[in-house]
DNA sequence: CGTTTTGTCAATATTGACAAAACGGTGCGATATT
């Protein structure tokens, strides 16, 4: 990790405010903090003297702390984006319960008028500290508006991976978080999340619009975390051995499964076998969910089996195990996932059941980009003279909501449409056949991607190597080949049998290693096997080749220097 | 992409075989209805 501020100038206090001295004072005074964690110091500096800064760190490890430290300290209101509306609520209360006064608000659709008003004046005068909003929130012209009249003092993304899961197709308001950020004259801006692969840090920057920002990044390891994956062939196998499982475990533990309908099923036969099982999906009744969460928190329960919307905002330390009934669709995914397990540090256990075919459902997700016949449709919908509103435009091209919401956003990425605060409208003298041949080009790039990201997580469930490595290496991380707490290591035997295995793996192609490929251009080694290794690449996400291969095409695969030649 | 549901037809009359169609996750905000 790099160091912030070496040999500053003694200059005259910081007209920003937020000195070392008063970062520190407001820690401890505000926040309790008397000792910070490796890097939390670092970033506070960071933030308040101005610099950006993406920090990806373990839940627990003072995340928090590191913008409402500087947020406090500096004159004028903090923007935080948070992903979900019930948990604004929770974190607003939280720094409220800290500072001892009325210094946070949250604006979002269930927000009533007043609150709202008092919202606003507090951020007019000065005295609102922090402001969450939604991405959304952000994206509507009048809230842009009023926040541009009071440039804040930093720009926060919690939860920042959503950027690359969410941002695509599912809420596309997170990839315009940059614009607003150019809007407000570009404060400082920190990004937060405890999951990112070296892509996903790189999209957040990108996107984010961020400046020779400070990256720091935990490590990814929870050796605490037993890793196992558990392969069956027929679906009947399958869900027979997760019910014999999770019935034999201590809990309180967590079923993860694909489908609403799964969760209602799991449960029903776990209860049927006397656990007290409840199933959370988002197609509960909110007050149903909200039970859920408080009784699995309030040890109530021994097991909740949920789909992916039980996730965000579950801190837990207790939760022994997570039992994975069907595959995720990327290893981020999953890392999150079975990272709920073992908080606490004690001995947890993450099992993954899995199925090839179940591949197939993550693919079908994935799979949710317009075609070329979509996309044309929806540029003849689009007129030049003058803006229509989506719901207007969807009776024109026929598409549903989601489809036309990707498209239109591939062709404002490819230069042909313009979203304006009326609606969207055609750009003047933009060539249709280019327009599109470019939205093409970049749905096929994601689709790739995603794709790779599925593949990376199938690696995982067939790799005969060590788990830890793969998911480690996954997030950049060097390892030994050998953790001693996964399946395969148990089975394989000893850590020095892992080093003879290492030793026969490539040299000169290490993890980490930048590398260039004659079709796919700039990439980084990501894991190496004694007969092929894994390269992600900029252009077309991860790949294997093989080593023969690499040795019997000259060029096809080349070193690149740090100039990046 | 794989699984489940629905539809069709033929055939020892209510079941079975098979094909076609539908379905599958995450949340915001705005709007309509109690």
């Amino acid at each position: 990790m790099t160091t912030a501020t070496p040999g500053a100038p003694p200059g005259p206090v910081p007209e920003r405010g937020g000195t070392p001295e008063e970062l520190r004072r407001i820690a401890a005074a505000c926040f309790g903090i008397d000792e910070f964690r490796e890097g939390q110091f670092e970033a506070m500096e960071a933030a308040a003297s101005g610099r950006d800064v993406l920090a990806v760190m373990p839940t627990g490890h003072g995340k928090s702390a590191i913008y409402q430290v500087p947020g406090t300290a500096l004159p004028g209101t903090a923007v935080v984006v948070s992903p979900l509306i019930a948990l604004q609520h929770d974190q607003v209360e939280a720094i409220n319960a800290d500072l001892g006064a009325e210094r946070a608000f949250a604006v979002n659709s269930k927000v009533g008028p007043r609150r709202e008003r008092a919202a606003w004046d507090a951020v007019e005068s000065g005295r609102a500290k922090f402001l969450f909003l939604a991405p959304e929130q952000l994206a509507r012209e009048e809230t842009a508006e009023r926040l541009a009249a009071h440039p804040p003092s930093l720009f926060v993304v919690d939860e920042a991976h959503c950027i690359a899961s969410w941002g695509h197709d599912f809420r596309p308001d997170y990839l315009v978080l940059g614009e607003a950020v150019e809007r407000l004259g570009h404060p400082p801006v920190v990004a937060l999340t405890a999951t990112a692969s070296p892509h996903t840090r790189a999209e957040i920057v990108d996107r984010l619009g961020m400046r020779d920002p400070l990256v720091l990044v935990h490590s990814f390891d929870r050796p605490n975390i037993e890793l196992r994956v558990v392969r069956h062939h027929k679906a009947s196998d399958k869900r027979r051995a997760v019910l014999a499982e999770v019935a034999g475990l201590a809990g309180p533990g967590l079923v993860y499964v694909a489908t609403r309908r799964e969760t209602e099923e799991y449960a029903a036969q776990l209860a049927g076998r006397g656990l007290r099982a409840e199933a959370y999906h988002a197609g509960r009744r909110q007050a149903e969910r909200q039970e859920v969460h408080e009784r699995f928190l309030a040890d109530e329960l021994d097991v909740v089996v949920a789909t992916t919307a039980f996730g965000m905002g579950i801190d837990k330390p207790d939760v022994r195990y997570v039992v994975h009934a069907d595959i995720p669709d990327s290893l981020d995914s999953y890392y999150q996932e079975i990272g709920r397990a073992g908080r606490d540090g004690r001995p947890a256990l993450a099992v993954l059941h899995y199925r090839s075919e179940d591949l197939g459902l993550q693919q079908y997700f994935a799979g949710a980009a317009p075609d070329e016949a979509d996309l044309e449709t929806v540029f003849r919908g689009v007129r030049a003279e003058g803006p229509v509103r989506a719901r207007e435009l969807r009776e024109r091209t026929g598409l549903g909501p989601r489809a036309q919401a990707r498209a239109l956003h591939l062709l404002e990425h490819s230069g042909g449409v313009l979203a304006t605060p009326q609606g969207y409208r055609a750009v003047t003298g933009a060539a249709p056949g280019r327009v599109v041949a470019r939205a093409l080009a970049e749905a096929a790039a994601q689709h790739r991607i995603d794709r790779s990201r599925i593949e990376m997580m199938r690696g995982y469930a067939e790799t005969d190597g060590c788990r830890r490595d793969w998911l480690l290496n996954y997030f950049g991380e060097e390892t030994s080949g050998w953790c001693g707490n996964c399946d395969n290591c148990e089975e394989e035997g000893s850590a020095a049998e892992a080093e003879e295995r290492l030793a026969a793996t490539p040299h000169g192609w290490e993890i980490q290693t930048p590398v260039a490929h004659r079709e796919w251009g700039h990439g980084i080694v990501m894991g190496a096997e004694p007969d092929r290794i894994t390269v992600l690449f900029d252009s077309v996400g991860y790949k294997e080749l093989s080593l023969r291969l690499i040795e019997e095409n000259a060029g096809l695969l080349v070193h690149e220097g740090p100039a990046g030649g």
